[in-house]
DNA sequence: TGGGATATCGTGGGAATTCATGGTCATCAA
DNA sequence: TTGATGACCATGAATTCCCACGATATCCCA
């Protein structure tokens, strides 16, 4: 499960820590699979299992006909053909490409967050203003479990 | 079951004990999540059994309709983006990361205050006028069980 | 029922480990 | 050679672990 969040440097090479807690996430398998979103500048990612995972979601949805088989194919181009799977060493460093950086605005930093089965990574700023919206968003939601309720 | 409140000391290094009845509550996993509330300058937390049933919600009612994909991402943001896992030593110690005490306006001291399946963190003062008030609204409000009749 | 022994719990401090990050060294392609 | 890529070492700071103490509560047996 990714949970928290925790920004870090981004060297001049590329390179940047995976947060420990997700690579504990992780398992085994010292990797993880990263993707721009489709929905604004920042990247997404989690583990092997999420992507087995989303990818047999779009094969069910076709079967089930809750997914055109145009748009199936569309959501593996921007998916499947948008990620890498980027390896990370002993010390837990991934290299963000120069495509990623450039989507998401990253330059000397880069903001994990966890939302549970995934992460995002984000520029700083760009998540702190986010975050400050989305936290009105949430006060106006109702109610989980007793938790959280205004 | 999360039981009773207690108040326990805050540590040069930050550290504080979690109550021994609430380490029960959490069993053989020795660790707690713990988030800021949206709500209020305090702290809401629970044991692992938690956090998954708050994910399971939120997909779950995105699912069924009663909750819109935008506002089930803001909730994960601030719940598991902001949530931490703070696993106890053998005296059954956590640290409270600094952010999560300058969110309470925790500073030598913290309330543990069991609510069931959760948990709150209070700064002890915050939480004797908190409870002065809601006592007053406990006596307006219809018994429960006959308990707490006035 | 009293009173001493035993266990539990919270707290302080120091030692050992982990973590993020800068740097170096091979490998391979252009 | 140069430039990019990937793996491994070094380091300092931060974190986590473990042992010791004292006070409180619990137990047990007279």
């Amino acid at each position: 499960m990714f949970l928290s969040t925790s920004t870090n440097t981004i060297d001049a090479k590329g390179r940047t820590s995976v947060p420990s807690p997700f690579r504990d996430a992780l398992g085994d398998d010292a990797a993880v699979f990263i993707w721009p979103s489709v929905r604004g500048d920042f990247l997404e990612g989690g583990g092997e299992a999420l992507m087995k995972a989303l990818q047999r979601e779009i094969f069910d949805r076709v079967a089930d006909g809750s997914l055109a088989p145009v748009a199936a194919e569309a959501q593996q181009v921007m998916l499947l053909g948008e990620a890498r799977r980027l390896s990370y060493d002993k010390t837990g460093r991934i290299v963000l490409p120069e495509a990623f950086r450039d989507h998401a605005n990253l330059s000397n930093s880069a903001t994990f967050v966890g939302l549970g089965n995934r992460f995002q990574v984000w520029e700083p700023e760009a998540h702190e203003t986010r975050k400050a919206a989305m936290r009105e968003s949430v006060r106006s939601t109702p109610l989980i479990m007793g938790v959280e309720r205004p």
